[in-house]
DNA sequence: CTGAAAGCGCTAACAA
DNA sequence: TTGTTAGCGCTTTCAG
């Protein structure tokens, strides 16, 4: 005997396959009587529903979403995470499998394309014209995330330029002058550090401060390579008395280095991140950052993948600056 | 005109559906001319290659790989993280999408039975009878990762036992004799909590040790609920000069409510954590800690699952104590 | 409320 | 090297 299949259920029961169907798919289409007779067998023969790849091909529809972003890097950083956790709960809610994808790779086939998605939402850097093109001839629908949208996708991201603007604008009102940028990038900035950046530069130009900015543009990206460079910073004779950083963790390698030089925050150095992840709270003192919530930026992309939240086109999400202790004004 | 697919790219380039099939699955049964005049066909018509769901009917394997796990917890915890990323390390390796699968959901069918999958990765405390029935019916390849198998599926764990042991000993070592331990969990241990409870057990007895044992076991979790434990119990009389922690998470709770007492680490309490995750060199002083490979065991459960990795049975992952600054001998 | 019929789009024998 | 054939297991009209 072979698989057990709808069919096998059927024939047990002594009813046709469509009704066993049924049992499965719209129990209100059968006498509840006859669907617990039907479950029981299948449970019996040890039938465990429905074929989801059969199922599948036959609705059109798969029952998962799909995040695409480099994985690896993905997972590394925290704040990164609470984006997950935002399209994961409305998953979870929707009862639908959320498909993690990563970077395309040289040889074989793409998982992009021989996976079988509902929807998909892009949160990485750059994509391939050959992904762009094969995720249109499917028709699949994407949002994409903290991207500048000049495909016909629409997008979720949030009040970056504000965010820095009120960031930089705080130092300023302290008294500093003497400021130093911390770019996450390496020169070839994506839409968020670009829009940070002009955020920064806005106040900058506004408050008439220019030669005194400095912007360390390095392939800056974990707590590591913050310290790093802020150590070459503060090392200098003629060193800021405040640091722009682009994220929280890259702000927590300005801790590092700062402590390590016996520069104390804040009151010979004001740190101010980004992002308002778990690691602002965490170091010490606590971090004067600008908020955004990841979390809720995962929900919203979630949502209008499935068509839940049908805003159109470019959805922003607000940032505030907290002011917390690593900012002081500047001494005199 | 409807949808395009193998038939509507074999017609316009005149061969058959099967030839079109081998351009995409089988590059060596035809010609590379002809080859390549197939995919210039099918992309001129916008055929963005085999339709997943049938293919996947007709093979019978899906090109995925699912991890369970309370998604929402899962993202939250910072080493699990690294169990991810070795997950998804294998898979990107391999071409395979990873599919995240949360709890089940009291109504409506569960994602588990409705996804197409070539095996499950299981990490998390416990599995409906439902679900269990459901993977062995189905003849999904199950590894289980972090727990006592019962079962007979395979799994991937750490010698949680001897890591813990060789914390307690340390301590001991050291002269401390009047030590905390600070459980994860509420009473309703799961394995690991288990196995390192004997582990500390084991190295107290056979101290002599046993009225200046006190275990905490509360519903502990996060980093904070570490910090609200450590207070009440660092704030008795006769307070221990040692801290077993579960989890880096709980030791920097520890260290929190050390800090707010005034007590010094290490001078005045000694503490260690379990995982060496990343928390363990931020928090100061460094903290000792056992380590274990959070990355390397995903990547091992992902090859059991994908059988490159034949071993059969339970693969234990080594643990070692790592000594950093927060144990120092016992005052005496 | 139930059953019969008609594919969804693809792949793997096997033949030619 | 290419084509023919025969389904994979299911869902969905549409009749009864």
């Amino acid at each position: 005997m072979g698989r057990i299949t709808l069919q096998t259920v059927a024939e047990r029961v002594g009813v046709s396959r469509s009704t066993v169907s049924n049992a499965y798919n719209r129990p209100d289409q059968l006498s509840s009587e006859l669907r617990e007779r039907i479950l029981a067998a299948a449970d019996d023969l040890g039938y465990a529903g429905p074929d989801p790849a059969a199922s599948s091909l036959r609705r059109g529809v798969s029952g998962a979403i799909g995040l695409l972003q480099g994985v690896l890097w993905a997972v590394t950083d925290p704040a990164n995470l609470l984006l997950l956790a935002g399209v994961a709960e409305v998953c979870e809610e929707q009862g639908l499998a959320l498909v993690l994808i990563g970077q395309e790779r040289p040889e074989g086939a793409d998982v992009l394309a021989t996976t079988n998605l509902d929807g998909l939402i892009v949160h990485c850097e750059t994509m391939s014209d050959q992904r762009r093109r094969h995720l249109e001839v499917r028709g699949i629908p994407v949002v994409e995330v903290d991207r500048d949208t000049d495909t016909r996708w629409p997008s979720v991201g949030i009040d970056e330029r504000g965010g820095a603007a009120a960031a930089a604008r705080h130092l300023i009102d302290l008294g500093h002058r003497r400021i130093a940028v911390l770019v996450i990038g390496d020169g070839d900035h994506h839409w968020s550090t670009d829009e940070r950046l002009a955020g920064y530069r806005r106040e900058f130009d506004r408050a008439g401060l220019g030669d005194e900015i400095i912007i360390v543009d390095d392939q800056v990206h974990t707590r590591a390579d913050g310290r790093a460079s802020a150590a070459r910073l503060l090392a200098s004779d003629h060193r800021p008395t405040a640091v722009l950083a682009m994220s929280d963790e890259l702000a927590a390698g300005v801790f590092d280095a700062a402590a390590e030089l016996g520069i104390r925050v804040p009151d010979e150095l004001s740190v101010v991140g980004f992002d308002d992840a778990p690691t602002a709270t965490t170091v010490s003192p606590p971090l004067t950052t600008v908020f955004q919530d990841h979390r809720e930026k995962g929900r919203v992309a979630a949502r209008k993948v499935l068509g839940l939240d049908t805003t159109p086109g470019v959805t922003i999400l607000p940032t505030r600056l907290v002011v917390r202790e690593s900012t002081a004004p500047a001494a005199v």
